[in-house]
DNA sequence: CGCTTTATAAAGCGACTGCTTGACTAAGGC
DNA sequence: GCCTTAGTCAAGCAGTCGCTTTATAAAGCG
């Protein structure tokens, strides 16, 4: 269930999250697809301004769009997510695993005694 | 178990994960604690540019030192981590979520034909 | 005490970001 | 054929980032 991207998406992904606009914009995706208008209403920035954002998180995998009309729906693309997620877990996991041998040999060395 | 840290912080960890020198230094930490030197010791850059890496972890929580001699150890931090992964895997979970109800819906329509 | 080791502070520089304004294209509705 | 709707392209600008060089501090060793 581990998904390996390389450093270069890694980066790219971890560089659009670190923006609370395109967090917020993946947050409202992750509910369901919206048009660039749509997502841009609630923010005081322009329209180019969300545009581009929304050309980011597309440029590193996070979102895909489609094509309805004039429109073109953006869409979330949970793989991108789940591959930054993986990521972190696997850092978290080697951390733990090394604290509960440690623990585990602190526990030996008391029961020695 | 889900951490929730603000929007402000989630832009630090997030910025500061999207540097693959950094991710580096994360993943080298998750097996133990390490001093500056050593943690300098396989680029090529200068230690300054490792000092002020470490510096972006340790000012996004996801790092902090301790002092030994002349040296300040670092260690990582896994709340910050966590906190990170949770952003992510709650979006993941709304989406999948989503997409679970669509679908039941979609075999609803099927079976009532 | 000086000398080395370990680390930080500050200034500078080229590259990149987030956002703006202004001009443009493309699809539909009248 | 025009006018609106939905979106893109491009230039410009202030601010930040990654890294360098130079200088400085603080702890231990001879």
């Amino acid at each position: 269930m581990t998904v390996t991207l390389d450093d270069e998406r890694l980066d790219a992904v971890f560089a659009a999250l670190a923006d609370r606009t395109r967090r917020d914009i993946v947050a409202r995706l992750s509910e369901g697809e919206a048009t660039l208008t749509e997502l841009a209403a609630p923010y005081e920035m322009t329209l180019q301004a969300v545009s581009q954002h929304v050309g980011v998180l597309e440029r590193c995998g996070l979102v895909s769009r489609g094509r309805h009309r004039q429109t073109r729906p953006c869409r979330l693309e949970p793989l991108a997510l789940a591959t930054a997620g993986s990521w972190i877990e696997e850092s978290r996991r080697a951390w733990t695993e090394r604290m509960d041998r440690l623990e585990a040999h602190l526990t030996d060395l008391q029961d020695d005694r």
